[in-house]
DNA sequence: GACCAGGAAGAGT
DNA sequence: ACTCTTCATGGT
């Protein structure tokens, strides 16, 4: 079995990373072995202190994987700008950002719209398991995510079965869309900040958040920082106890409390959403 | 039944 | 550019 040896300035928590709702597609077993399918891989992995051991890809793709090559002490140095921050940065040690694939974490986000994360979880798996391919591993059978045209070519209705209420049309868009534009993560790769998300808003069902979390998590665009609801009420609660009313989220309070985060916790505020969304309720 | 969840689109102003 | 309504699902 590999393994991988962390070194001791490299903070790393695999539970924390793969627990935090970032992904959806990652189970833990009772014995601290998570199974997740990533492109067309199945990866067995634990954490034991220092040590990683995995099955099911090589070093190089983990290490890619979950930004292992990336020196977070002094991103994490950078965001740490008062004692809020800090408690979550302290009690969600090792949490880091992973580099998801491009066109699931874009159909993920699109159907994670007004839903809680196990749900969210129900959808993706259910695309995955009507569209995608078969991958056997050690006796039980996992599916891939599935391609763009493997939804397009089939018609609307077979997006049915998934579940997906709403969000149905918009998947289906968004696939046919993507299919026909070949090198769509190029183009949003390419833009400055700003122009990429506008970019992405153009698809069927990518708002402000779903643009915003798949910069973050799939492009690796750090100074993003998704607002849902959760996050709204920690900024409220403890950064901008002044913002009027508790009306429905609009566009105009989205960009307050993102410009904000970007003014306070600099340019890798990415970081700091997802380390107090991790600690949100504890 | 009401209310909530990693919101967004569309119509009407 | 802003406000309001509607959208489908599953859990508490």
């Amino acid at each position: 079995m590999p393994t991988m040896t962390l070194s001791s300035d490299q903070q790393f928590s695999l539970d924390s990373t793969l627990g935090c709702g970032q992904v959806f597609r990652w189970d833990r077993t009772d014995d601290g072995w998570w199974y997740g399918v990533v492109g067309r891989r199945v990866i067995r992995i634990r954490q034991e202190g220092m040590q990683i051991i995995f099955h099911g890809a090589p070093g190089s793709f983990i290490k890619n994987y979950f930004s292992l090559d990336l020196d977070i002490i002094p991103i994490l140095t950078s965001i740490d700008h008062d004692p809020f921050i800090h408690t979550a940065i302290t009690q969600c040690a090792g949490l880091r950002l992973i580099r998801q694939p491009k066109w699931e974490c874009l159909i993920s986000y699109i159907c994670s719209t007004n839903s809680n994360i196990p749900t969210i979880r129900r959808r993706i798996a259910s695309i995955a398991e009507r569209f995608g391919k078969t991958i056997d591993f050690e006796g039980k059978t996992y599916f891939t995510f599935p391609e763009p045209s493997s939804i397009s070519c089939r018609g609307f209705e077979d997006l049915t079965e998934c579940r997906l209420g709403y969000r149905q049309p918009y998947v289906f868009d968004t696939s046919c869309s993507v299919t026909d534009e070949k090198c769509w993560e190029e183009t949003i790769d390419r833009l400055p900040f700003e122009d990429a998300r506008k970019e992405l808003m153009k698809m069927k069902g990518v708002g402000p958040k779903a643009a915003d979390c798949i910069l973050l998590f799939a492009f690796q665009k750090y100074e993003s920082f998704p607002v849902d609801v959760w996050i709204r009420r920690i900024m409220r609660e403890h950064y901008l106890p002044d913002l009027p009313g508790n009306a429905p989220l609009t566009t105009r309070e989205y960009d307050t409390i993102r410009s904000f985060a970007r003014n306070h916790f600099g340019n890798y505020c990415g970081f700091a959403q997802e380390y107090l969304y991790a600690a949100r309720e504890g």
